[in-house]
DNA sequence: CGTATCTATGCAACTAGTTGCAGTGCAATC
DNA sequence: GATTGCACTGCAACTAGTTGCATAGATACG
């Protein structure tokens, strides 16, 4: 499972509580691994079991208490073996999809609808990746290391965004077209 | 949950077998949706228990007995309502969309190699669905009804494939870039 | 002749992930 | 002054999906 792994990855760029990691995946790392966060605050309690993890109690004022989360270097060295190992191919999931496939079986014209609505939710992920882009990657010919990775990513989020509206308009193409259905 | 629907439009299409579903999943439908014959087999018993199938026993000689499952109408009337319900935006996950954004934490040129591997697997999907297409959809133009919805489906997959097929060029090259890692 | 693969179904035990609920205290909005 | 939202953690019960195993006759390969 990846799950550990993704919250290996966030914690190795920065210490955070289970609250921000449940942050961070809607947003960056969301792009390729969701979460809730109780599932990663189980997951973290998980971690800390295996000593992958060390949590510091830290008191806040004005703010209820919080767990930092800090990999320690069994964590470190279970992120570099799971690195190194062959990951399978990954099988895409789609309602959506399913839905278009079975269009002839409800209402065609409803499905692209509803396509069309997907297209709108898509466009503005991609307007939100391209502007994360623009702000934090202004100049991805200078990037190495691990913040050439981080813009590695995102580029791969635009591109699928892309290459799904690309798709989109074609299925609201061919459901709309007169004569056909 | 959609499995029960991706079979309901499976089997709207063609009576089946909970054995033939398993392979149809493994090809097109599988491009979006994946599931292995254990839970498919106890997906269609729920199924059953719901009253959206039924199972007719078939006896063969030289083989083993097989069970044809059918919808029924309140099946039919179920993929109905389904299909005219909005359904959730999908999230992606991809194990190795997370292994790319930890490289700094591993070795970077053995991910770039992974993802070669991987570019070459999708490399092979993309000429399968590729070959599909041109086999079963030679006149895209003239297509109508349920047939026009496989194909646009198909035509998903082919997507989706270039699409990674291009990212993961796009992170070879970053990943291999002399004077860069 | 023996082994592997195909057709065909299914149980049992497990892991991963979801949904619903619960609590606290501060700050901002109405 | 009351409600909403944010920061922060977590349990309990559930559903979905995976892995391993079992069975059994037929055919194909070496």
């Amino acid at each position: 499972m990846a799950l550990e792994h993704a919250i290996l990855v966030s914690l190795a760029e920065k210490a955070s509580t289970g609250y921000d990691l449940a942050r961070r995946f809607d947003k960056s790392i969301g792009q390729f691994w969701t979460a809730t966060h109780q599932q990663i605050y189980k997951v973290l309690a998980r971690m800390e079991g295996s000593g992958w993890v060390v949590a510091t109690h830290v008191a806040q004022d004005g703010r209820p208490d919080k767990k930092l989360y800090d990999l320690t270097e069994d964590g470190r060295a279970e992120l570099r073996t799971w690195i190194a190992q062959p990951a399978e191919p990954e099988a895409a999931r789609s309602d959506l999809a399913v839905k278009v496939r079975g269009a002839a079986f409800g209402d065609p014209k409803a499905v692209a609808a509803e396509v069309r609505r997907h297209r709108a939710i898509h466009q503005e992920r991609l307007d939100f990746y391209l502007a994360n882009e623009k702000r934090e990657f202004p100049d991805p010919s200078a990037l190495r290391g691990h913040r050439l990775h981080q813009w590695l990513v995102l580029r791969g989020g635009i591109n699928l965004e892309r290459g799904m509206i690309d798709w989109y308009d074609e299925v609201i193409a061919a459901l709309t077209r007169k004569g056909k259905r």
